[in-house]
DNA sequence: GTGGTCTAGACCACC
DNA sequence: GTGGTCTAGACCACG
């Protein structure tokens, strides 16, 4: 499945959904005109509600990253791939710079702030080939 | 005052008062013992709700950082230098954990997660404005 | 074949067949008598789905614009021509009555309209191609 | 009443909302910084359920009309004036330029199309209510 | 089958 | 009180 929601983590559903549809397609997992999963299909999947997906993918289509073909479904936009690796960098550059910035305003010394990130950096490296797709 | 409210970044308005109490008492900038401003006051000079600051303030009373003196207001208690300096590196340690979290779930690869924070890095250490020794 | 599909202006597809054989009819673009395009032959010059075209060609029929004829297909009625060029003028009256209403409802104020309808009808007669008698 | 609902035009509730929400910035019925209607409000005067309400104000958020102020309410933004009032000429272009194509397509003779419009604009003059344009 | 809209009712965090 | 989110269930138009 290309999409696992996270309902204690205090982030909207809709949101999880929004974002992972963007990174899926960031990264080729979803390609252009490819369509979607349909609402009801992906809702039965997550065992959400299907105005939760829909509310997802109204947001996908008004953030030009998906086109809806009536009675078809929804397709990838062309473009769409460019456009959310685009967007992946910079978000991430946004949440990176804010949190520096706390780290900052918190007069956190830069060497401790850098072995902290550090430390973060190779747990997160070493426990991201794990997490293939064998299933 | 030391604290800087953003309120679109979709954090809690009241959850930023506490954060950055504790990092003010964490850095020695509010001391033991001192009284930190009256929640009109702080209300007044972030043009927040009072309600928001009282709740802020009745949170860090129960985290065991803040003491009310009757008629007087509220001081740091004894202790909460410490305290806060240790749940400091924690809180922060939280932040880069959830950020590094997304971008593995965005699967960016290794290499440019790397590259984009040692960037930002670079960028907050060279910005900093008073650093050195912290403390 | 005079018809134009705007798929993405929110109009349901049918309908704009439905308007547009019309106004083929309305100006005698098909004679009375003749043969429409068979379902399969529009949809694949349109591109679209040929339930779409058979539904709009139901609507045509019970409309008493098109008669089925056994084993041959959909010709154009007698008397469809003068309906249609009736109706064509009463289809555009309420198209352009529905633009006003939501102008008056906007409250641009009346002058503003007027220029900008009249500046619309120079474009739209500036870039008439075969114009003066309709037949 | 700031709005009005036409439950059997065909659009959709929530979308009247937004562009009436619209005119009214545009025309400074609502001015910027100012609160607009409560969803609870709006909805129990409009007897529509509030999630609809909700949409709405989601749409006009997404478009920089309005802001959500936490536990206040949702206020018109700064620079929403201007921006509605581009935004409600460029939409009434281009509803009229749709509908003088779709004349143009019927083969409407452009003398016949021009009386047509006449006719209406007359229409629609003489029926404004109120405040008129007698200047 | 598909998406789009609406209602109803509920719970949450925040002011 | 405010907005924000989610569920559940319904109806519609379209392909």
């Amino acid at each position: 499945m290309l999409i696992n929601i996270d309902a204690s983590n205090g982030l909207a559903i809709y949101d999880q959904v929004v974002r992972q549809i963007k990174y899926a397609v960031a990264n080729g997992t979803i390609r252009e005109g490819e369509l979607v999963p349909s609402v009801r299909e992906l809702a039965r999947d997550l065992t959400i509600n299907p105005n939760t997906v829909a509310r997802a993918y109204q947001q996908l289509q008004s953030a030009n990253v998906l086109d809806s073909v009536r009675g078809t479904g929804l397709i990838v936009k062309k473009s769409a791939t460019a456009k959310c690796r685009k967007e992946r960098v910079t978000l991430l550059r946004q949440r990176i710079r804010e949190v520096f910035r706390e780290a900052k305003q918190s007069r956190l010394d830069f060497p401790e702030l850098k072995s902290l990130v550090d430390e973060e950096l190779e747990r997160v490296n070493s426990t991201k080939p794990a997490n293939g797709e064998s299933e």
